[in-house]
Parts: structure tokens; C-alpha cells; sequence
DNA sequence: GTTAGCACTCGCAGCGATAGAGTGCTAACA
DNA sequence: TGTTAGCACTCTATCGCTGCGAGTGCTAAC
């Protein structure tokens, strides 16, 4: 790892230039727009740089394309993260912040915001609600044989289902129902709930148990599923047809087929580690992203949710850019929430 | 319009020839698939087809290629309705219904096995629901300065979402409230709601009025706005890649951006008229839209609740069957609903 | 009215020639 | 010893040319 001052500033000069035009960097280029010596120079120089497996050759007479290696030097080491103008912090604010009042919308958001900055398709996953308790467990007559099933969470995450009840149920019963499943469940995270056996929990007379049975239990596992469940959002899709990498039309069918697929997607992120991670190209585990680079970063909320959101793109991307904004729109993610739930929290 | 029988059978044989196989149809590939003469004779009544504008040219030396006008009348007069096979229908049922129970989730389904089967794009609306009516209004508290408004549709929709307060409220308060609300909503539907001038119509104290105007009122109106909000649902983007038309890249490209302006496609299907309804090139007003053909139609539930489901696809494509598919998937959604809903009308 | 025959048109794949960008190497220079 | 100019060489991309094949339109015969 010991490359000559020269050498680092020739290896950064190519990958600058390579991000930016997407054609393979020829000596003269370098020579001319930096002042690192003469062509025939540099030419050594790259001909040493290849030799340590950070620049490539399409073939023999091109210039010279980064290598994976190449970039990981760069991220790790090189590249300076830029930091955002506060133009485009107000810009991103703004975007951000409009028409906003749940959390799931400015995720969708930020997903949005983020794709339009970077020129890349970008993705958000809702928080994990692993660690959310139940609060509060209710079960409000609509009609004689149906009531609604409603679950407050701590997170102020409301689910309600409208239940079909086998025989009309008195007011009564349902309170003396609702109260048992407060009783028993509220403080317990979601997940644990959905692994607690629900009836034996259960203290009433023979019929209403028998409802809860039937009717409500089979409901309020769904309603906890739902509210486990985790969604993703993408935005940007479409911003590949600007990449020249993906001018190949079977190129861009792989990416879209890839990125359809929602499940895969949502599975391979979320067992991405923490705080800002870059992997760029085989470091990618999977296959098929063997030619993109995937930056993620998370973000909390409270300090108990916790989501991810991110960009994919090719190997050539903007890595101190598109990390800036990864960065600064997870910390307004958390910030912003951490305000809306504080507004009760003083209570 | 006075087509002789041969012209008829010759311009059905090039347009199920272009259909299937993409390409301008010889006159030698006609006479020798259907017994309708031999190529010079095909090749006169083709040329008078095509002075009459049923065929073009794409260049002197090559076949024929259906006309718009000639799939209009391929549409209205020619196409058989391929009535489709009861393993078809099995398949269709068995993935409409697998895992659902809610409308919203048979809709986005119905959309996934329509472009499945049709290897098109397709889209489903949720249903517009101006029509439907509050049924039940509700406040309950969470905790001292949170509550959940909780709003009960005619159809069985149920929104609610967390207010917060700005000073605890009494359980009695909020009970006047809600009563209030449900004597003055009730029966409306959600659009009369909306524009009705919620301030007006209330009797209570000075306090509750002001928690009422302040608080409440806006997530009431939001809740509204939220619940006749429509979605819409695509599946089978990626299909479009399996279609010669759709080679060039930035016919791609063009789609893509076509169908992620998800408000545009909205509006223009849901200012479409009902029933099944097969626009073809040109005849779309859109300009975006004029080599491709929209085939929609309209489902009901309980006849009130309405709603849109189609494809979006090259003019050159399999009208008959993907009509059939379109009405056997609006009926079923119709039946799969009233049922549903059903249960509970006997009570 | 139908059909065989034939000249003609046009797109497309394959081929070679050419230009241009860039390298690697050698030799000279500081 | 490191730097640089010069030059031969390599490889790609582009252009024009050619020949092939698919298909037409027209004419004349049936």
C-alpha cells in the first residue's frame, strides 16, 4: 500500500475523471488537465499502477479504468466527502418536509429526495418494529357482529381491522376482552406478542372466550404481522437509462429485473450492517450486483426504530457525493422524528 | 367498408401474423398458411387493402403491416373472444384469492396476474370511493394528550390515525365529540363530509369546540382526504423488455418515464368510460400514447364502489385474449367482493 | 379472375480500409 | 536515476461497399 504521493494523485486524477465521463483515462488527459509530469510519465507511472492491480485496460490501446481495488482506496482513503452547500441542505429540507405527517411517508420521501440528488435509484425501508410495544389494545362495536380491532403501539403506530364476529357481542364482553389483552399485552414488544400463546393468557366466561378465540385472535395476529411488516420504497428507477453502463439493452432488463425483484431486494439490505456502508462491486456478496456498488447508511428513530435507506448504482458513482447525502438525509430522518414524538413525550 | 370476404380473411391472417410474430407478413407466408390463393393473388388484394388503409409499408421490398383502422376493425368485427379454459380459470382464481383479505390487496393481486398472463404491463385502480358513506366516528384516548380518531366506512373501510393534543382532554369530552361527529356524518358520504363546513354544525363547550377546531378537525379532514385517496397498482414493467418494439432503448426509456409519472396514468385511466374499453395508437389522446394500446375495465363492488383495472401495450397485441382475461378478472373481483362484504349484509 | 414468372427494390450482414486514440519501448536529457 | 520526446504498434469504431434474401409490382398467359 505504499504508492508514491504521485502515484495516489495519478490513481485519484483517473478515477475523478473516470466517474465523470465513463470512458477509460488516457495519459495525455491526465498530463494535461493536472500537473503530475508529461504524458510518457504518467504512462510509467499507470503501467506501475496496473502492475499493483488498481487500474485496468478494456485493451491495449485505451486508457486506463479503475479497478475494484482502486475504488476501495479511493473510498477508504482518497475521496473527500463533500460536504453539502446549505442551498441543497434548504432543498432537501424542503422536499423533505412537505406534506408530511407519517413516518412511512417521509421515508417514501427521502427515498424520492434521494434518487433526485444523486441521479441514482435509490430505496428506503421502513423501520424494523421488532423492539415497538403495544400500548394500548381496544375493540370498538361498528355493528352488531362486527368491531374493530384497533392496536396502538408505543411508536404511535396505529392498526385497525374490522372483525366479523360469529354472534353479536355485547359491549360488555368486548370490554372485559379489550381489558385482558391490555392487560396482558401491553409493554410487550410486537414480536413477542405474536409469540406469547395467546389464549392461555386469557381469564373470561366460556363465550367470550370462544370469540376471542374464533374471531379476534385470528385477527390480531394478522394486525401484528402487518404492523412487523416492513415496506420498501424505490425512487429513481428510470435514472439508469442516463448511465452509459447500462445503454445495453440486456443491461438494463438485468437492473430492472433485479430490482423488481421487492423481497430480495428488502432481505439483502436489511442484513447490511450499520452506519454508512459502501460495497462496491464484487464485495457485493450476490452475484448479480457483481457490477454495482451499493451505499446504505440507517437511521433512528428515538433510538428504537431503525431503517435503512440507501442508493445502487455502478461501481463508477459519485462515492463522496452520494455518501454526504445518504448521511445528512438519515440524520434529518432521525431528527425529524425525534421532534414529532418529543411533542408528547413531555406529557 | 364493403370488404369482400378474402380481403376480410386475408387482413385477419396478416394481422394474427403480425401479432404473433412482430414482423411485416409476406404474401408468400399467407398462401401458404391459409388456403386463400396463391401469392400474386394475395399480394393484389393485399395492395388494395392497403390502398384502402388497412396495411402499410414499411419499405417497398418488405411485407405488410397492420394499420391502426385495421386493428379497430380487427377488434370490432374480426377477434374472437377466446373464452379461456377452465385450468385457466383455475389458475386466475388460485392466485387472485391466495393470501387475501382485503380489497386493496385483491386489487394489487389482480394487477400481478394480469400482467402475468398477458405478459403486458398491467395497472389496477382501487376503487373511487366518493361514494361510499361514514358509518361510525370514534375518539379514543391513548394517552393523556394523544387520542386516536378512528373513522368506520359504509364498505367497511376503517381509517384512523393518532391526534395529538394540545391540553388533555376528558374521557367525556371526547365522548360528546365523537358523538357529535357521528350524528353529523353519518350517512354522508366522504365527499359531502369533506365539503362540509365542519365548524358549523357543532353544540358543545368552548373548550371542546377549540380542541375540535384546533386539533381534530385537520386530521379529520386529512383522514377523509387519505381514505378517498386512490391507489394505483402496476405489475409486469420489466415484460415490456420481452417485446421486439421495445428493443431500441429509448423506446424503453420512453415507457419507463411514461408509466412512473404514476398521477398522469392515473388520470388518464380514470377519466376512461366504463366497461371494457380498447383504445388502439392513436385513437389515446395521448400523445405519449400513440403507439400503444390501452385495454381497461371497469369492476364493481356491491355496485357502488368502482374501480379500473388494464393493460398498456404495443398496438401489436393479443386483443381477444387479453379482453377475455381483463372481464373474467373484473368479474371476479366483483364476486370476490360481494361475497365478502356479504357475510355480514344478512345480519 | 387467377396465377406463374421475372425484374426490381430495399434492408441487412459481412468485409476491408481508414482514422484516431492510446500504449509501450527506446533513447536522449537533466 | 528519474523524466521526457519520439515512434512504432495495437486495437476500436466508423464508413462504404457488396452480395444475399425477402418481398413486391407488373406483365402475360391460363
Amino acid at each position: 500500500m505504499d504508492l508514491t504521493e504521485r502515484k495516489l494523485k495519478i490513481l485519484q486524477a483517473v478515477i475523478a475523471d473516470f466517474i465523470r465521463t465513463a470512458e477509460p483515462v488516457g495519459s495525455r488527459t491526465i498530463s494535461k488537465n493536472y500537473e503530475l509530469g508529461s504524458p510518457a510519465t504518467i504512462r510509467n507511472e499507470m503501467s506501475d499502477l496496473e502492475e499493483l492491480g488498481y487500474l485496468t485496460h478494456p485493451h491495449t490501446s485505451s486508457g486506463r479504468v479503475p479497478s475494484e481495488k482502486a475504488y476501495r482506496l479511493y473510498v477508504n482513503e482518497l475521496m473527500k466527502k463533500r460536504e453539502l452547500t446549505q442551498e441543497q441542505k434548504d432543498a432537501i429540507a424542503r422536499d423533505l418536509y412537505s406534506n408530511v405527517t407519517e413516518l412511512e411517508n417521509l421515508i417514501e420521501r427521502a427515498a424520492h429526495v434521494l434518487s433526485e440528488i444523486t441521479n441514482l435509484t435509490a430505496f428506503a425501508l421502513s423501520p424494523e418494529k421488532e423492539q415497538d410495544k403495544l400500548k394500548y389494545i381496544n375493540l370498538l362495536p361498528v355493528d352488531p357482529k362486527t368491531v374493530v380491532l384497533m392496536l396502538v403501539a408505543e411508536s404511535g403506530e396505529v392498526s385497525n381491522t374490522a372483525v366479523r364476529l360469529d354472534k353479536p357481542a355485547s359491549e360488555d364482553t368486548l370490554r372485559i376482552l379489550a381489558k385482558n389483552m391490555t392487560y396482558n399485552y401491553s409493554g410487550k414488544t410486537l414480536s413477542e406478542a405474536l409469540t406469547t400463546d395467546i389464549i392461555k393468557t386469557f381469564k373470561a366466561d366460556a363465550e367470550a372466550m370462544a370469540m376471542f378465540e374464533h374471531n379476534i385472535a385470528p385477527s390480531f395476529i394478522k394486525s401484528l404481522e402487518d404492523m412487523l411488516n416492513v415496506n420498501l420504497y424505490m425512487d429513481g428507477l428510470t435514472n439508469i437509462f442516463s448511465l452509459p453502463e447500462y445503454n445495453d439493452i440486456d443491461k438494463a432488463r438485468n437492473f430492472f429485473e433485479l430490482v423488481n425483484r421487492k423481497q430480495d431486494i428488502m432481505q439483502k439490505l436489511s442484513s447490511r450492517g450499520d452506519g454508512v456502508l459502501i460495497t462496491i462491486g464484487g464485495e457485493n456478496e450476490d452475484e448479480e450486483l457483481s457490477d454495482c456498488s451499493v451505499i446504505t447508511a440507517t437511521y433512528h428513530v428515538d433510538g428504537k426504530l431503525v431503517g435503512k435507506l440507501g442508493v445502487i448504482g455502478p461501481t463508477r458513482m459519485k462515492y463522496g457525493e452520494v455518501t454526504s447525502v445518504v448521511e445528512y438525509l438519515t440524520d434529518n430522518i432521525s431528527k425529524a422524528f425525534r421532534l414529532t414524538e418529543g411533542e408528547g413525550d413531555d406529557s
